[in-house]
DNA sequence: ACTGAATATTCTCTATAATGGATATCAATG
DNA sequence: CATTGATATCCATTATAGAGAATATTCAGT
């Protein structure tokens, strides 16, 4: 992701100045997550996760892939660019604590029966 | 500045998500300017950017003083800060190219009788 | 085909913020 | 004290985006 134009950085700083979406990416940069397991962490309704999902991929924050029925969505790859360089700034504030209830909801989710070992598990461990 | 609360990171996220904005950083980022220098460079109407320059403020990136009929804007000290990261970054993003125009204008302003030579000069080149 | 789980989209409502124009304030000066 | 230049605020309008509920789509398995 190469910056040029205004809206480009408009747009990333549009993607990252609402509270629910930093919140996915501090769930994303440990790895790919599902939808479901982002609104578990989130205990958010399931459409508004998906709505700010697709605008994060929409702005190309974010990459998606489909794994059955589950969509993996992940943090696209973006060297060398301001959203790559928030992203280092973000590290850091997530480090100290922001959002680490959310996170905690996830770990729970990342061991825990309802996702490894249940039937209907997704991704066969690679997005838990 | 601090960052300890979501609101803080989408402030700064929401300051910076607006084009005249960063075009108004661009400028700043040089030195102090007053308000009709902003104006003069950026070619909008005087209230915008008094509202923008308002804004920016109020959500802590910009500092200003008064100098007899003159206002004077500046950035706001912010080490450490992930508004100082995004100042560095863009620098960077400034540095190739964007905004060129307004800057040119500046230059213009800075070195120009209408700048340092009138007798209404402001802020005897304190500013300009 | 039908079902159910996972995800996406649509709709309406509401809140926030930007725009443009007019006006108000404020400080210096005549 | 009236005026002028510089700046700030107010108002009405418009545009954008988030919230919440309902519904649609997609896919695997039966």
């Amino acid at each position: 992701m190469d910056i040029n134009e205004p809206m480009d950085c408009v747009s990333i700083y549009k993607s990252l100045a609402e509270e629910s979406r930093l919140r996915i990416l501090n769930l994303l940069r440990k790895g790919p997550l599902c939808v479901c397991h982002v609104q578990e962490a989130l205990q958010m309704p399931q459409p508004k996760v998906s709505k700010q999902l697709a605008y994060l991929k929409k702005h190309g924050l974010l990459d998606s892939r489909r794994h059955n029925n589950w969509t993996i969505y992940e943090i696209a790859a973006a060297d060398e660019s301001l959203f790559a360089a928030n992203l280092r700034e973000l590290e850091r504030v997530f480090a100290e604590g922001m959002f680490r209830d959310d996170a905690n909801r996830l770990d729970k989710l990342d061991t825990s029966i309802a996702c490894v070992q249940r039937d209907d598990a997704c991704c066969e461990g690679e997005c838990c």
